[in-house]
DNA sequence: CTTGTCCA
């Protein structure tokens, strides 16, 4: 068996073996290439002589067969082609294929005569002979010195991968590893592990310290060696940064989680002084950034002051922005086109948004920030004269306004609101993912007259720079976004400090017009929001109730509302359980576990199912998708209902199929690609964002740990539109709330306020990191201090319901079924 | 402990 094929457990894999005819396009700042093939031999359902290769390839030499494994992938504009995830070079086998290759261009020197007196003497297995002992080709006598050197070179070259993957492995790389590794350094890979292991911690994903220390004690790279230490200090700077969302540290932080780093990976005592010298060491080198005693890391340092003047720098252009028209009355004939009226809030915003450089408009859900954002634009395409119909456009002359968003699904989510072209934000800005995260290479300008992008606080900070950098002047931006969801994955909170700086003209909207009115969860949203919970929180509203239990009891009240839910006719759409984390008994996975029973059962036993990751799926399940798959117009966080299964004997390629709806489209997926879907009865509370339900059902308790945030219980209760179910410990959600996520470090606000930094240590930072949780608010800490007995005073609370006046939610009553779980909602049903 | 993006 092939070593790779070994190595990466390919056995039914796709592939296509050919030669290359053409190389249409290779990207020449990473290894992406599209390659024309012509196809030899291949296992894919696939008639044509030819087909289009794209993936990572590092040498591709025209003319060589090369044997590409992936998958076959119908591109909307460029047809059939095959997206290969691995290859390599394939040996000639037979007798003729052999005599070819060793009198081929690549053997300058060898004709046909001297390959076929090579085979000859060595026969089939010729060139793993020559591998295995060069001195082999002494025995044939048409070859001088310089020849036998020259195919030695050649066919060590190409058995060179093959080398570099032992020895990955040898150094205790997984083949997943070793793959991206080889992926980065191709042929150089061991000379540069050679040289410095610990360059891999900047280069490779996934590499911890400890693995690249001991790559580097095996070579002999001393405990105390400074660059050991200064490959620590930078290990420990990222994870301190990036693990809180941080741009900076102290240097009292970063020294004792260096010496932790350092100490928990070999046994061997480090002296802070030591940490200390080769920090000032990494400052003198600019490989680590000190201001005002905050140690940044330097792109981030970087990408602060980028965004700092290009805000600037569309400030200063103000005054540049002049419209001849009378803009109020231009609005209201916007109004008039879309038949609404805008509140007096959205008019200014709009009004002020097309007449400001870079405006920003927030809100939180339900607040209109959609109907605003449409406004804009056609108000923007009335005073410039702008057509906005895509095909009054061409490629010489592109659409004026670009809308783009940090995710796939916000982007869609744009164009199916304004019907125009979005795209995300990376695939405007043309990066593809090789570039270091500084962004420090040369970049295209966008080219428009107005750009537009929506959740704006997903954003983090070396994005945001690189976008608004690519902002030519004269360029219009609006940012869009909610600041109290969830920050971006990526350090910074850009539209947070934006918005705090008050240099940037902005607009929020306070008015609600999704949720009817007197809608409790706005209302408990608004609390969250300020870091309180209301009053009655515990208390039974019209739209909202919360029953009181433990963790082991989570799953047991969620099957009960559930149940009980469904009879009432809810539907598995309709109702969505949001919960932060996977593991544990009040997990998504066990939650998804116990609704797929009541949803979809396969109670006879004969339904047709697969199992993959401990899960099973049936036909009608709802399922998530976890990747983008923009070509299918499908992406992360989408939604769908496996609507077919067929089992591996009866589809062409012999293995398992899962086929899903999603609105519109079907996609298929085989077994390969399941785990880029998972069960959707219960999701994350970070999938769930810009997704709204009827019903949610939130769980939370203390088990969920580190996930008790402010933003995600926000995010969490604002995507229920009409019914809202809290379950749980009180003090669950108190600890929640109490938890502000927006106190990551950065200076961003300083910076573009101009304000001298004041000079700040590190407890003065503490003391003010303080202040922002909010002072303890009576009303919660009295609820949570003792165990909470939920009830409903009969005269001010529902007296339609006819309830008794005590009325306890316990436990115990409902799991005896005494008590309706959906206590408070008689009147309530998914279609009013 | 969870979360995002990428190529003619």
């Amino acid at each position: 068996m092939d070593i790779q094929e070994e190595l990466f457990d390919a056995s039914a894999e796709p592939y296509i073996v050919g030669g290359i005819k053409a190389v249409f396009y290779q990207n020449p700042s990473n290894f992406y290439k599209v390659l024309l093939v012509q196809i030899t031999e291949t296992n894919c359902d696939y008639k044509e002589q030819e087909i289009v290769v794209t993936g990572s390839f590092g040498q591709i030499q025209e003319e060589e067969v090369y044997r590409f494994y992936g998958k076959l992938v119908d591109h909307p504009k460029f047809g059939m082609q095959f997206t290969s995830t691995r290859y390599h070079q394939e040996k000639p086998t037979s007798i003729e294929g052999l005599i070819h290759y060793l009198s081929g261009d690549k053997f300058p020197g060898i004709g046909e005569k001297t390959a076929e007196a090579i085979v000859d003497a060595l026969g089939e297995e010729a060139i793993d002979r020559i591998n295995a002992d060069p001195d082999v080709l002494v025995q044939i006598p048409q070859l001088n010195q310089k020849k036998r050197d020259t195919i030695v070179e050649v066919i060590q070259q190409s058995n060179g991968m093959e080398k570099i993957i032992i020895g990955l492995n040898q150094y205790g790389f997984g083949s997943q590893l070793a793959y991206s590794i080889y992926q980065t350094y191709q042929e150089k890979t061991l000379e540069i592990i050679q040289e410095n292991p610990y360059q891999l911690l900047e280069d490779i994903e996934h590499v911890g310290f400890k693995k690249a220390d001991a790559i580097a004690e095996q070579i002999g790279i001393k405990a105390d060696s400074p660059m050991r230490i200064k490959a620590a200090i930078l290990f420990s700077l990222n994870e301190l940064c990036l693990s809180n969302g941080d741009t900076y540290t102290y240097a009292e932080q970063l020294l004792t989680k260096t010496i932790e780093v350092l100490e928990s990976s070999r046994s061997f005592l480090i002296e802070p002084e030591s940490v200390a010298d080769e920090i000032v060491h990494l400052i003198d080198e600019n490989k680590l950034i000190e201001d005002n005693g905050k140690l940044y890391i330097r792109s981030l340092y970087a990408a602060e002051w980028g965004i700092t003047a290009s805000i600037h720098h569309m400030l200063e252009n103000s005054s540049k922005i002049k419209y001849s028209q009378d803009i109020d009355k231009e609005i209201k004939i916007v109004e008039k086109t879309f038949n609404i009226q805008y509140g007096k809030s959205q008019k200014e915003a709009i009004k002020k948004a097309v007449q400001s450089p870079i405006f920003i408009l927030t809100g939180g859900p339900g607040t209109g920030k959609t109907t605003v954002l449409n406004g804009i634009v056609t108000l923007y395409a009335e005073l410039n004269g702008l057509s906005l119909d895509v095909e009054d456009y061409t490629e010489e002359k592109p659409f004026p306004i670009l809308l783009a968003a940090p995710t796939g699904r916000a982007a869609k989510k744009m164009n199916e609101s304004t019907g125009l072209p979005s795209s995300t934000i990376h695939r405007l800005l043309g990066l593809n993912g090789s570039e270091n995260q500084a962004g420090e290479q040369a970049e295209k300008e966008l080219s428009g007259g107005l750009l537009i992008v929506d959740e704006m606080s997903m954003v983090d900070t070396w994005l945001a720079n690189q976008l608004l950098r690519a902002v030519p002047s004269g360029m219009q931006v609006l940012l869009v976004g909610d600041k109290d969801q969830l920050p971006s994955v990526g350090p910074g909170q850009v539209l947070h400090d934006l918005l705090a700086s008050q240099k940037v003209p902005s607009m929020e909207l306070n008015e609600i017009y999704r949720q009817g009115d007197g809608s409790s969860i706005i209302t408990l949203a608004h609390s969250i929001k300020n870091g309180e919970l209301p009053a009655d929180f515990l208390k039974p509203q019209r739209d909202r109730s919360f029953f009181n239990c433990s963790t082991f009891q989570i799953e047991e009240v969620i099957r009960q509302v559930v149940t009980k839910a469904k009879a009432k006719g809810f539907t598995a759409q309709d109702i969505q359980v949001l919960a932060p984390m996977y593991r544990g008994p009040a997990g998504i996975d066990a939650l998804n576990k116990m609704l797929q029973d009541i949803f979809n059962p396969n109670d006879t036993g004969r339904r047709k199912e697969v199992s993959f990751n401990n899960k099973v799926y049936r036909i009608g399940d709802k399922v998530l998708q976890l990747v983008n798959y923009p070509e299918m117009n499908v992406f992360n966080g989408d939604m769908g209902e496996i609507v077919g299964i067929t089992y591996a004997k009866e589809t062409e390629d012999k293995v398992d199929e899962i086929v899903i709806r999603f609105d519109a489209n079907e996609v298929t997926y085989k077994r390969s690609e399941w785990n880029k879907i998972t069960l959707a009865y219960c999701c994350s509370i970070h999938k769930s964002q810009g997704s709204e339900f009827k019903m949610v059902i939130l769980p939370m308790v203390k088990n969920y740990h580190r996930m008790l945030r402010r933003d995600l219980t926000y995010t969490a209760i604002t995507r229920a539109s009409e019914l809202l179910i809290l379950c749980g410990e009180p003090q669950a959600f108190h600890e929640s709330v109490m938890k502000s996520s927006a106190d990551r470090l950065t200076t961003l606000k300083e910076r573009i306020m101009g304000e001298e930094e004041s000079i700040k240590s590190p407890t003065d930072e503490n003391a003010t990191k303080i202040t922002v949780v909010p002072e303890s608010k009576e009303p919660v800490s009295s609820v949570t201090d003792q165990p909470v007995q939920l009830s409903m005073d009969q005269e001010n609370e529902s007296p339609q319901n006819g309830l008794p006046k005590e009325y306890k939610l316990t436990i115990s009553k409902v799991n005896n079924e005494e008590v309706d779980p959906m206590i408070g909602m008689e009147g309530v049903t998914p279609y009013q």
